[in-house]
DNA sequence: CGCCTTTGACCAGCGC
DNA sequence: GCGCTGGTCAAAGGCG
């Protein structure tokens, strides 16, 4: 993910973890605000609830604007390594060209799905063949580890048609393709994380050319991470199509809900609007 | 009966 | 050219 998808004006959550869900200049000003309508009916015991909740906005303020620091150094430090990466990868090799710096008996096009589902326009080394890759994205989606049934309910049809024991994973991986529509080119691949079986890896490759109707009853899924395609992500159109843009929704409102940190700067946030009510 | 899963065989790409 | 590997095909069987 780079961050030109971090970046992208329809993703920008604005987010506030720590302080007010409001737009506000500074917290001071807010406070001195409400203080002057009531100012009359507050006690000294109000008034010092004041004072320390100002101190604490102050605070959470601060540590915002920390946050706020770190994710940009983050963001910057990605991007520099992504750009070296890619350099990398478009530098013929000094030793006899053609070949990469690849572990034994790997492939290339695995090394490079592997790492970062590289498609195509990353230069002439390319085959003709990589330029009409499909766009491909991966879904991870927690399930319980003892279910061997490799199945990822995404409200589409799915017809499983092959399995093969990988390589580097000893869990077996499933090839599905999309039965919903008989001419949707849509491939996925399931197969369980060799590091954590109870995460199912979903590859999706293609686009599908008809809509989603989901199935009544049909559960939802629940994923942890939804990583784009990396280097198709160099085109905008394509960042910015639908699909992608429900699913990293999806993603980010889910991992939002599952985030401690976030329900208590939520509630922080809500308590800090309700309170001069319940004083006032 | 139609749709699905299973599974071994086959094919193509890649490294040696 | 050979062997390894991932991806796909297709026949067989199961299930509703």
């Amino acid at each position: 993910m780079g961050s030109s998808w971090l970046d992208h004006p329809s993703l920008n959550l604005d987010l506030n973890v720590g302080s007010l869900p409001f737009p506000v200049d500074s917290p001071k000003a807010v406070l001195a605000m409400e203080s002057k309508h009531v100012d009359k009916k507050v006690s000294i015991k109000d008034k010092k609830a004041i004072k320390a909740l100002e101190a604490e906005l102050v605070l959470a303020t601060e540590e915002n604007r920390k946050l706020n620091e770190v994710l940009t150094a983050t963001i910057a430090s990605y991007s520099a390594v992504r750009k070296q990466l890619i350099e990398l990868m478009n530098t013929p090799h000094p030793e006899g060209g053609s070949r990469s710096n690849l572990p034994p008996g790997k492939r290339r096009s695995e090394s490079l799905d592997a790492n970062m589902e590289t498609t195509s326009s990353e230069g002439s080394c390319k085959r003709a063949r990589d330029d009409c890759k499909p766009k491909v994205w991966k879904l991870h989606v927690r399930s319980d580890p003892s279910d061997t049934s490799l199945v990822v309910r995404d409200g589409y049809q799915w017809r499983k048609y092959g399995q093969k024991v990988t390589r580097d994973n000893p869990c077996p991986r499933a090839y599905f393709r999309c039965s919903f529509a008989p001419s949707c080119p849509v491939k996925k691949k399931v197969q369980r994380s060799a590091e954590d079986t109870s995460i199912l890896v979903a590859t999706y490759a293609g686009e599908h050319n008809h809509d989603l109707r989901s199935r009544p009853g049909a559960p939802s899924l629940r994923p942890i991470t939804a990583a784009p395609d990396l280097n198709s992500s160099g085109s905008q159109p394509e960042m910015a199509s639908l699909g992608f843009q429900r699913s990293l929704v999806e993603h980010m409102a889910f991992s939002l809900s599952e985030d401690p940190a976030f329900k208590a700067a939520l509630a922080t946030a809500i308590s800090g609007k309700m309170l001069p009510l319940r004083t006032g």
